[in-house]
DNA sequence: CGACGAGTTGAACTGTTTCAAGTAGTGTGG
DNA sequence: CCACACTACTTGAAACAGTTCAACTCGTCG
């Protein structure tokens, strides 16, 4: 991929990287730090559809469409490689390998955002807390930043409420409750999970084999 | 695409086209005929992602990801075309262009699961109903079966619920408000969307441009 | 004819939101 | 160094949107 690569550019925390409506020539990949993507409504609710990690490929759906449906803003300051949107013709003519992966990547973040719409549809705040926690321990671990169950995770709880399609107090009350029941905590940035197991079984949700992500 | 294709499989109405947590090798252009994909919960609950409409690609995700997160099934008697799984990688290699338009077709079924995320997660009820007729009166106009804001429409009120995430009962009483204020009804399997502008507004969405649906 | 699926409507209940008030931490400026 | 503003989090109480329960209609199928 590095002769694709036009440069690097950092964001610092709170900025805006992508603007929904925009039409954003670029795609990127994130190198480190952390970010939310969204979508607004006109009347400013919005909807967090994922947490922005490293290794994050982000950008294939305007690329393709024409048209962003989404913002992406910077939490933690952020680092980003920065592609040319109009060489994706040229890789999936020149380099099917890397064309192949960076489809394999959309197709897992559907799947994700498949869970999510089941979760945010038919789970109770209770079960989607704990759903949540599961899955953003699990992607941390990939990550290799969890020790132990524990790990600092650098969003506000507004941000996972609005992931959730919860209000802030609700979820603030609902953690509160998976704290009293010893199956995880989350205070100062710090998420501890005690009992991964525990939160899966509370959140309905059957286990899944981790899956290798290509590096784009 | 013609010499990947492997045959055509007609499935009855209520029966099961994919499920969930097989490992179905197989690819599918939706020829005709409708149905619903959906995901479900252990203990019953199910969410439904999309409606299945003529002209849909449907298995990507699977083929690439080795794990199927969904099902789906047939509401009216459908065809579909079925390609080879394994193929996939060849089409990636020699043909660029359709490895594109297959890529294409992910990134717009990513684009409106957000979409959806959005609606179930922040809209109300009333707001999602019209969402929703909103989005299947367009999709069914792009099909050529809308005729002055009429189009029958093969599903039942339980499928449109389990799409919003609304119990039947909300779904038909928050239906009953769109028809006592005229924007639209639905009766007998046939919608008729009398004003389209004015459910876009209550739904608070903003209008968007039709894209071209690449044929696979 | 009886059983069943889909839709409809009313009434009771409840999970979640909204409102409200307060704590703690952090940064700013006088 | 203290007052002030501001953001994140916390907790209680009131209000309400949406669920659940229940009963009834209508058409279809065997």
């Amino acid at each position: 991929m590095s002769h694709f690569k036009v440069g690097e550019i950092d964001v610092s925390s709170g900025q805006a990287v992508v603007i929904e409506g925009a039409k954003s020539p670029q795609l990127f990949t994130v190198l480190d730090g952390m970010g939310v993507r969204f979508r607004t409504l006109e009347d400013g609710r919005s909807q967090i559809t994922n947490f922005v990690m490293p290794g994050d490929f982000i950008g294939m759906q305007d690329a393709m469409l024409d048209d962003i449906g989404y913002s992406i803003e910077a939490t933690t300051p952020m680092t980003l490689c920065v592609f040319r949107r109009s060489d994706i013709w040229t890789l999936f003519r020149n380099h099917p390998e890397r064309a192949f992966d960076m489809t394999w990547l959309v197709c897992s973040e559907e799947h994700f955002l498949g869970s999510a719409l089941a979760t945010v549809g038919q789970r109770s705040a209770l079960e989607r807390v704990a759903w949540a926690l599961v899955v953003i321990h699990d992607r941390f671990r990939q990550l290799g930043r969890v020790d132990n169950g524990v790990f600092s995770f650098p969003f506000r709880q507004q941000d996972l409420a609005d992931a959730l399609g919860l209000s802030l107090v609700h979820t603030n009350k609902t953690l509160a409750k998976l704290r009293d029941r010893g199956l995880a905590s989350w205070a100062e940035g710090v998420v501890r999970v005690f009992d991964r197991e525990g939160l899966r079984q509370l959140a309905v949700m059957d286990e899944v084999e981790r899956k290798v992500r290509p590096l784009i």
